[in-house]
RNA sequence: GCCCUGAUAGUGUAGUUGGAUAACACGUAGGAUUGCGGAUCCUAUUCCCCGGGUUCAAGUCCCGGUCAGGGCACCA
């Protein structure tokens, strides 16, 4: 709605401009007013002209003032000071409202663009711990939004089955006899209570003993890199499915965990077949013929002309290849996949990317776009799957779910078992989801529990608007709660509805969703989007409170502004990757 | 040492085309339920790290500090 109402602003703007013969700027700005009362829109445009026509701003707007002109969904348009306000009809913009917002809401007409969207892509070698969750959220967040905002997005996860870490696993089982107890990881999936025995928390321990052997047992190292050699070459079948085995074994595990907080890729791209299918070998040539490699001991990229110290090593001195050349390879690949490519990666890979960034410059290939995020780090320090000291993802989803669980236990008695549980996940996941998606990725988080999982600062209270409107609208008999379908069409909006300040205040907040999807994509960030689904259930609440729906003199209306409110809660709710439950 | 990021009420955060009275949540202290769920609402409280500069206008841009985190591998 505000793109329409924008656009007639701005008409009006530029057409009382070209009355008085004044420049029309390009871009004329029109921004939200600090408090309502003061309007709904404001322009700036009166200083942005000042200089070039020489005059203050306070005559330039008294001037536009004498000319302007409002379509009919402005009631009056006023100045203060320079600033020139808009102020909405409402009588007219809520019935707008009510009878455009539907159950896509939100949902921004196709760009015809394609984005591949890389996020997570943890090394197989253990579970995600909550460092990686930061990734997963921000990523699989974007993706929601982009696609809403109408974009076709695809999102990858990136497999390293071809690093020191996993050829260190092959090694643990080969040599030292370590191994994964499948009877127990099949009896994990069957009751999920002892985590140790989930598969991938089964690698991460043996990863952690592997390391602390290979501390110990230097002289081993060369063990490992003959692993990798094999591996690499593709020469040995037997050993290869080891690898492929231990991947995908973990990968499986990862995959659970993600499932759980709603995370789901549509491909895994293992970075192994860029080496095998000749890619690797390509880009090393390709890059060898732009001049800017060097052969000493190894071959690597000089990097100097670009303002980078360091060089990148494209290979190792015995032949193989490194992390960063197959990933050039794989950004190579991708970037012929899309219109564009995104990476969701930790702010510890700035040098690194923009490595490969350069090097697809030179090989003219596109360069990803990356959103970097800062760590998250416990009260202690930082995490490190090698050193084995991390809270797993999955201790985290059971600690949230468990503590939802209590809460709801204490507030409704009347549920049975199976909707408390139902219930107790969607809450839990949806403050784990909530937690990180809020804050901009360049903050820094240090992890608390109580902060993390608060149910009284966050999501739940989101949630609650949400299953208090499903509540009521139930109550009036027109709703089917299943379908979530309202039967109640907008020609039953009573004639005599004025709207007051709480329901207002709730039109202008539900109408702002489109824009808030718009903006929030164009600058790819996600926590706008959490910010504006805590306003809309701060604006249901108040309305809420202060206005009877069920029995006054304007129920239809509304009985439809509780439905639009709820469909643009549990829409914004859906960009987040949190359900909106219609009790709670 | 060089490079990158952050610093905003007691706490955690928003504030990205420079614009009016800096927003939200929690905390604390009060208050609200004869009506649809009190996981709610209302009131009070308190803030732009320091020093310069640009501008009609700076939390926002520029320069110089301080503190915190990260990067500078034949690791990923």
């Amino acid at each position: 709605m505000y793109f329409e109402i924008k656009n007639d602003a701005l008409k009006s703007i530029k057409n009382s401009l070209k009355k008085l013969n004044y420049e029309i700027p390009e871009d004329i700005k029109l921004e939200f007013p600090p408090n309502p009362k003061m309007g709904d829109l404001s322009t700036t445009v009166s200083f942005q002209l000042a200089k070039k026509l020489k005059m203050s701003p306070m005559d330039i707007t008294t001037k536009i003032m004498e000319n302007i002109e409002t379509s009919e969904i402005f009631d009056r348009v006023k100045s203060k000071g320079p600033y020139i306000n808009f102020f909405i009809n409402y009588d007219l913009f809520s019935k707008k409202l009510l009878e455009t917002v539907s159950d896509n809401c939100g949902k921004l007409p196709s760009t015809g663009k394609k984005i591949v969207l890389e996020h997570t892509s943890a090394n197989p070698n253990g579970p995600l711990h909550i460092g990686h969750i930061r990734n997963s959220i921000i990523g699989d967040s974007l993706k929601r939004l982009l696609k809403t905002a109408g974009n076709e997005v695809d999102t990858q996860y990136y497999v390293n089955d071809m690093g020191r870490q996993i050829a260190m696993i092959v090694f643990g089982m080969e040599k030292l006899g370590l191994n994964i107890d499948e009877d127990l990881a099949e009896n994990y999936k069957n009751n999920e209570n002892q985590l140790d025995n989930k598969i991938d928390h089964q690698i991460g321990q043996l990863y952690f003993k592997v390391n602390e052997y290979i501390n110990e047992n230097n002289d081993q190292k060369i063990e490992v890199d003959n692993l990798i050699k094999t591996y690499e070459s593709g020469s040995n079948p037997e050993k290869d499915k080891v690898f492929e085995k231990a991947v995908n074994d973990c990968l499986t595990g990862v995959k659970q965990t993600l499932s759980k907080l709603n995370v789901v890729h549509d491909d895994f791209i293992w970075e192994g077949r860029f080496v095998r299918n000749g890619d690797v070998d390509n880009l090393v040539k390709d890059l060898i013929a732009t001049d800017y490699t060097k052969a000493d001991e190894v071959l690597c990229l000089d990097l100097e002309d670009f303002g980078i110290e360091k060089e990148l090593v494209l290979r190792r001195s015995d032949g193989t290849s490194l992390y960063s050349t197959r990933d050039l390879a794989y950004h190579k690949w991708k970037s012929e996949q899309g219109d564009s490519v995104l990476d969701i990666l930790g702010s510890d890979h700035k040098l690194a990317i923009k490595q490969i960034s350069i090097a697809l410059n030179l090989l003219d290939e596109k360069s990803p776009e990356v959103i970097f995020y800062e760590f998250i780090i416990l009260p202690e320090g930082s995490m490190s799957t090698r050193r084995g000291v991390f809270i797993s993802v999955d201790e985290l989803i059971e600690e949230a779910i468990s503590r939802a669980n209590k809460e709801i236990k204490d507030r409704r008695v009347d549920l049975d078992e199976e909707e408390i549980n139902k219930i107790s996940e969607e809450i839990g996941i949806g403050a784990i989801r909530y937690f990180i998606s809020k804050v901009s990725p360049e903050k820094h988080i240090t992890f608390k529990w109580d902060e993390a999982l608060s149910f009284e600062r966050g999501c739940a209270s989101i949630q609650y608007a949400h299953a208090r409107a499903c509540k009521l609208l139930e109550k009036c008999g027109h709703f089917d709660l299943n379908e979530e379908k309202l039967s109640l069409s907008s020609d039953k909006i009573e004639d005599n509805w004025n709207l007051n300040d709480s329901e207002m205040d709730l039109i202008r907040t539900i109408a702002k969703f489109p824009l808030v999807v718009e903006e929030s994509a164009n600058m790819m960030r996600v926590h706008p989007i959490a910010q504006y689904a805590q306003d809309l259930a701060s604006a249901f609440n108040k309305f809420y409170k202060s206005e009877q729906v069920l029995g006054c003199e304007i129920e239809s209306a509304r009985l439809l502004l509780v439905d639009k409110a709820r469909i643009a809660i549990k829409n914004s709710l859906n960009l987040l990757g949190v359900a909106a439950p219609t009790k709670m």
